[in-house]
DNA sequence: AATAAATAAATAAACATGATTTATCTATTG
DNA sequence: CAATAGATAAATCATGTTTATTTATTTATT
């Protein structure tokens, strides 16, 4: 058991250590270990999830009523051909709630609503030069109010809640953004939680992006893991997240998993940070400086071209940071796998990998059980519903919050 | 909540993720919250625990009686001199249990007896050339007999537990311990655990070192501490631990807080593994190179007298290794504390911290917040006294195990 | 083919446990 | 003596467990 949640009125959560726990933790508790025991294996009979979980046949089939009742669940057709009454198997109702997941970029926002079972139901792409937040809530408050026309009224009323994946300290990459030095100023002094929070009747929740990028594997990946890994997502910067015990590790600061600031060696034995050497960034300003235009690496993530050696010298530099990144980070924790994905064609994205665990191998590993290096499941929109992931796991999966 | 544990007859703790809970799960949460927070603050009344578990107060009640009825809790004296009546503060009973932590490191193993409150009732030291399972077994068999007759009935009858602290592959060391080869391959097949399980009425638990030190600098360190943490212990070897959500984190495998196998760059720009800069046996090498003995670096650690060069070279390198280190977690988690502790003079000790933050902070920080570089506060007897907090955190702490 | 036995899923009813609510008592200060 | 706060007993409520029963199916037997 944890300890609960003080829920403020505006959907935040403010943890509160050691609180107690009473009936109602514990009803809520079982609740979401079904739903949890759902998603990750599809479908189950009622006394499938009583032998997993430990619960009486009884318990569970008053639960799981419940969680019927509620839309949440429904009944497959029975399975025969095994002695004995036939099995109901239950699994998630796609339609029981949906979510909506922001992401926020540097060249591009995404909105995407998605059902329960993680299905995307709607994507909306919005590109700019540069974000500024009046921008982002505009265009996210008119595609609000068009989703809410289009989709039924019940659709509209399940929405369990919003969550923005964004950047920490937007602000200072002004700069690399190319905008006008002070253009993105107003994300320095805007709550962009609270400016949508005061407009929206669902909760909603704000959290780094790769962070949630790294969410949106944990409760949508597929196969679905309950390993610990770390997690990388390489966009224009790279970043990363931390999954621990089945749940999105987000730290006591919120800044765990800022694996774009672990110190590697780089190719001249100097030390510098991961984002130096792993970024998409560091790609595109090395055609920018051969006078190529690079705007494709953006625009067309499914097929970058031909970019020859810029691309075998960026590939190669990020595979080894990344191996030492992980060799690094496996000391601190005994991660199970180190999950690669990114804003990148799948090919590239699978030679990143490769590469990464060939370096890793070559390392001094004494002493330590070296992660496998996978390429993630959920792909280059995996911070938008990352995003759609935090209600979800919020309201519906055991222990969403760090650690424990 | 958490899921439950299946325990085995022997007392080892297999986890079962997913178990659901019911309502003796729930009390014993509340219980174990209720004494986890006297250990926080020494003593509390229980209209305090009430309002800081958020519990009804008449539940606290009940639960507290109980305990006190197990005499678990001793009553202070009445608290007059504010309006209503006087409240009585609670307080851990010293004599409530015992706990046996045995240290088995190169060249020594200890044995210490400590009370509910972590104070230390009883230690033992053995030293040897090079250990071996036989004789590790045959000492502290003799040792815990001793104890059983000279303390009186109760005291043994309420003993819960030992906890073992003991580097990973002992039998990787016999070079170092300058033990003829193949002499400690008697480890390599030994379950040491399974070992004193057979001849003690208890749970036996096995952790290794430097994580067992981190437990004690968890469950006895002054102040507590709710931080998450990262813990270096500096022994023969260095070695570490993860403190996350006011909990060991042990890791899937075990292997979490690997910190000796963490790179860092050396002096000479090249790539090496911590335990090679950090760990006290550089150092006796430093002063057997010059042809000097070093054996009082482990048999007076309270002075090491004059060291000169060699321990300013070392003191240097230990911290920028540790300095590296830290920066590298804390990419990972974000942590709120760096401890370092060891089997070292006091003086030594705060010179190597200071040293280390002063590196900290000359290092690459860019996106993350850096921890407070920390003395650990339980000292030297770490080792052991972690092995005795892993049968009380395990049976009287709430969520012991990995997070989660 | 008909029938009985075995098996497994599902659930209703009675019960046990533990937290909450309400009311009351107690010891203190002002 | 009024106000206040700690403590707890009794009644109540929520939730999981146990026990017994119902239902639907397969498998073995006649």
């Amino acid at each position: 058991m944890e300890g609960g949640f003080a829920r403020e009125s505006d959907g935040a959560r403010t943890p509160r250590p050691n609180l107690g726990t009473n009936q109602s933790g514990m009803r809520d508790y079982n609740e979401r270990l079904v739903l949890s025991l759902l998603r990750q294996h599809g479908s189950l009979a009622k006394t499938e999830i009583a032998r997993m979980t430990g619960l009486s046949a009884q318990t569970v089939s008053v639960i799981m009523r419940g969680l019927e009742a509620d839309a949440l669940l429904v009944r497959g057709s029975p399975q025969r051909g095994k002695v004995g009454q036939p099995s109901i198997p239950m699994s998630l109702n796609p339609d029981g709630a949906f979510f909506l997941g922001l992401k926020i970029g540097r060249r591009s926002s995404e909105l995407a609503l998605i059902d329960f079972r993680g299905t995307i139901r709607r994507m909306r792409q919005h590109s700019y030069a540069y974000p500024t937040p009046e921008e982002t809530i505009r265009f996210v408050t008119e595609d609000l109010a068009e989703v809410a026309e289009s989709a039924d009224r019940r659709t509209w009323e399940r929405v369990a809640g919003l969550g923005i994946a964004m950047p920490f300290e937007l602000w200072n990459w002004a700069d690399a953004a190319g905008a006008p030095p002070g253009a993105m100023d107003g994300w320095r002094h805007t709550d962009i939680r609270a400016a949508f929070a005061e407009r929206c009747p669902f909760p909603v929740y704000l959290q780094n992006d790769a962070t949630s990028a790294c969410g949106a594997e944990l409760v949508f990946g597929n196969p679905p893991t309950r390993d610990d890994f770390i997690y990388f997502y390489l966009g224009a910067f790279v970043g990363g997240g931390i999954a621990l015990g089945g749940r999105l590790f987000t730290g006591r600061t919120g800044n765990a998993g800022a694996l774009g600031s672990i110190p590697v060696p780089g190719p001249d034995g100097r030390t510098r940070q991961l984002i130096d050497v792993a970024s998409i960034s560091v790609l595109e300003k090395a055609i920018v400086a051969r006078g190529e235009d690079a705007t494709h690496l953006w625009t067309s993530p499914d097929d970058w071209g031909e970019l020859g050696d810029d691309l075998e010298r960026w590939m190669e530099g990020a595979a080894q940071g990344l191996a030492h990144a992980i060799l690094a980070a496996s000391a601190v924790i005994d991660f199970q796998a180190a999950v690669i994905d990114g804003w990148l064609p799948l090919s590239v994205r699978g030679e990143v990998v490769a590469r990464t665990a060939r370096h890793l191998a070559t390392l001094d590993s004494e002493g330590l059980r070296l992660p496998a290096v996978r390429e993630g499941t959920v792909g280059r929109h995996a911070r938008a519903l990352g995003g759609a992931s935090l209600p979800l796991a919020e309201r519906f999966l055991v222990g969403a919050q760090s650690a424990i």
